[in-house]
Order: C-alpha cells, then structure tokens, then sequence
DNA sequence: ATTCAATAGTTGTATAGACAATAATAGTGT
DNA sequence: ACACTATTATTGTCTATACAACTATTGAAT
C-alpha cells in the first residue's frame, strides 16, 4: 500500500514492474535520510562512503581505481570527489613513487575524527531500517543478491 | 556473497547496515540497465518516468505538483525535465486559463509512439528481475514497504 | 632503442538531484 | 481597494552521475 500512496500508481504492470519501482523509491528514500544525517557534518553520502572505504584500509594507503570498485555507484568519478575531501583535510594525496602513474590516497587525523563523531552522534541509517525484524533483513538482503545473479 | 564482492566489503556493522548498502546498490544497478535499454530512443529514465506518468492520465493534462508528487524522486526538478521533453517534442505545456499560476502539461502524440515502441522494442527491466520468483517478488515487495513504515 | 599497447588518472560536457530564493498569480479579510 | 498569505512554477548554484576524450607513465615486443 505505501508504494502505491507514495507514487500515487495504483496499477503496476505486474509484480516484478513494481519490485523495480519499489527498489529505486526505497532507495531515494534511504539516500535522503543519509543525507540529511550527514548534513550537519558539512559531508555529502558518496564523500561519507569515500571516507569509510579508506578508514577501512587504513593505515594502508589506496589508489583511485581501489576506491572505484569499492564504490556504491561505479559510474561516480574517485578524482572529483577525493578533491572535494582533500580541500576538506580529510584526505591526503600523494603520487605513488613505484609508480608516478598512481596517486595513493589516504585518510587524514582529522577524517578519522570526523567520521568517530558522525558514529558517535549520530544514529546512522541502521536505526532507519529496524521497523523491520533482522529475520527479514536477512531474507531482503538474500532476494536482493539472488535479483543480481 | 554477491553484494560483499561486487564492493569489496567482506564485513557490515550488522545485518541492517549490509541492508542499506544492499538496497543501494541494487538500485544503482538497476537504473544503470534501465538507462542502458532507454539510450537507444534518446531518453533518460527520469525523462522516461515522466512521460509515463503523463501518459497514466492521458488525456487529461497535468500539472507539475501533480507529476512531481508521482516521481520516484521527490526531489527532482519537474520543471526542467518537462522542459527536455518539450524540446524532443515529447510533451504540450500551455498555461492554464483558469489558474494562470499553473501550466498543462500534456503528453504529445510522438511522445505516445515513443512509448508505445519502448514497450515494444524493449524487453523492459522486468526481464531483469526475472532471476527471482513472483512470490520473492511479492515478499520482497511487502518487505520494502514495511521498511519505509 | 623504438614503437606500441596497457594502465592510471584527469578533464570536459551533458543530465539530474538538493535546496534556497524569487516571481507571478490567486484568494482572503478588512 | 488594500494588504497579507498561499499556491504554483522558475531560476540559480552546488554536488554528483554518465560517458567519452585526453594525458602521462609504464611495460612489452621486436
């Protein structure tokens, strides 16, 4: 029913038309929240994801096609938003001296700081999503991975 | 499996974390086929939403609070991707005589065809979604709309 | 050594999303 | 009639996606 309010679409061509809808409505849906969470942190969602990507491999360093594949949406340009980060103090390019064609990026002190406090003060998407039970989370995540195959 | 390799991320904070992720990307994936399948007729998926939305009330005009409030994202700009459409000759916008605020808009004959031969010449994503059952589709259909509660 | 192909990243341009400011028109109350 | 408010749409600016063209560097083959 909330689909069909939201979009004000009674009829779908058939189920499997209103799954695809319903996705990419969850989906902004979702993105928007993020959004308006991450805010007050003077940080947009891709940076944010960005940001996580290298805390993850910190303290080793990772070059712009590493950030890529890790990305959300493959199709973002890494150049463009590192830069946005690096004007920010939260990162910090160097080029690669093995190889003068790669740049390695890195997380800064104070990108490791921002993002502790967004984990701190902030409840995440995580509280966003528990209206429904984990059993079902589950169950979404295996029909979404089974959707891609 | 699926979603940890396609980015790179073997862990998530929990299950609801891997959940937003996985609706993310999903939906990413989604409309990259979808843009993909529309190129061919000179269209975007937003563009194409639009017409669509145009052609549900078909013959009667609508105006743009009434296709802004039907789009998937809210947060898009109707006005200028009615202005698109208008230029390719897609849609009629004309003032409204009786609330000169207000602007019709009204999908075109050629804007029809252009539909019509989508639906023909395009298999559309419900072939993309075809990997899961209907009654996956549904349970994940049911999920989604609890999830936005 | 020179040429050629592959790799890594940058830049340009069009489209769209986010959000605030503005303009025009209509309706309401006095 | 006048001021005030609400409605409807447009415009400006920043960010990000889509995609292709381009530069620089490296590696491989002859």
């Amino acid at each position: 029913m909330a689909l069909e309010q939201d979009i004000r679409q009674e009829k779908f061509d058939n189920e499997f038309h209103k799954t695809a809808i319903n996705i990419l409505y969850t989906s902004s849906w979702l993105y928007n929240l993020n959004a308006l969470r991450l805010k007050p942190f003077g940080i947009t969602p891709e940076q944010f994801n960005v940001l996580r990507i290298l805390r993850g491999s910190h303290p080793k360093p990772l070059m712009l096609a590493d950030i890529t594949c890790r990305m959300i949406d493959k199709n973002s340009n890494a150049t463009r938003l590192v830069e946005k980060l690096r004007q920010k103090d939260f990162v910090q390019r160097t080029v690669c001296e093995g190889n003068r064609r790669q740049v390695d990026i890195k997380i800064t002190p104070r990108g490791l700081k921002l993002l502790e406090s967004i984990d701190k003060e902030s409840s995440g998407w995580t509280a966003s999503l528990k209206n429904i039970s984990k059993a079902e989370a589950q169950e979404l995540n295996r029909i979404l991975d089974k959707l891609r195959d």
